[in-house]
This record gives C-alpha cells, sequence and structure tokens, in this order.
DNA sequence: GACATGACGATTT
DNA sequence: GAAATCGCCATGT
C-alpha cells in the first residue's frame, strides 16, 4: 500500500527529532519541499498510530499548541510525554517554543 | 469521480 | 488583535 511517499518522509523526520525538542508540520512540510503541505504532515501523523513508534508528541502546530493531543492514547499523554523530556506547557501550550524548536531545515541542512 | 473533512498555515476582513 | 476565509494535498464516503 503506497500511500504517498510523503508520509515515509514526513515519519523519517519525526523520528529523528532529538529529545527535548519540537517542530512544527510547517516546518516538516517545507523541509519536503512544500510549504502548504503541512496538512499532509498532520494526516501522516495520524497514520503514524499504525506504522510505527512515531514521537509525534514533539510534533505541535505553529503556535506551538498541542493541537494532536486529543488523538492521543489519552489527552494528556501528549503533554505529558513533553513535559518528562523536559518541555514546558502552559495550557496546552508549549512555552519555550521558540527555544527548543527543532528546525530540520536548519539542523539536518547545517 | 465529486463532495466533504482534516493533528496546518498564511492572508484578509 | 481575533475571527473568518482561502489555499494545498491526501483520505474517506
Amino acid at each position: 500500500m503506497q500511500s504517498s511517499n510523503y508520509f515515509n518522509d514526513v515519519y523519517d523526520v519525526v523520528k529523528l527529532i532529538p529529545k527535548g525538542r519540537v517542530t512544527s508540520y510547517g516546518s516538516i512540510a517545507k523541509y519536503l519541499g512544500t510549504t502548504k503541505g503541512a496538512r499532509i504532515v498532520g494526516w501522516a501523523m495520524n497514520n503514524s498510530h499504525h506504522n510505527s513508534i512515531i514521537p509525534a508528541h514533539r510534533v505541535v502546530n505553529r503556535n506551538g499548541l498541542l493541537t494532536g493531543k486529543h488523538h492521543f492514547t489519552d489527552e494528556k499523554t501528549m503533554e505529558r510525554l513533553l513535559k518528562k523530556e523536559g518541555v514546558l506547557i502552559k495550557n496546552n501550550k508549549i512555552e519555550n517554543f521558540e527555544n527548543i524548536f527543532w528546525d530540520p531545515i536548519k539542523e539536518l541542512e547545517l
């Protein structure tokens, strides 16, 4: 079932996210070549549940908001995992988002 | 194949 | 500055 190589690329990048760091759907999409493919990245995450163990909790939207927490096993799983890795969460949003933001374009291409 | 939806993002009102 | 709207691409019905 070759859904799309796009998903595979997303999984690869997400799995490369260092512990204690987070990234955004748009940044991953941009790294893949399309800034507008952010929605596809989100879809890939949704499929990631039955593909492999993907640290989806390290992926948030551009605002640093934990939009996908509701898709996890439990609602608090996402922020719990992030806090466990040293990421501070405030009202379902990452506090020092810019500080822990991991950009694949900047980190991988460097 | 068309219509509707979605873990987004940027732009416009 | 917040809310509403469009754009992008893939999936589900």
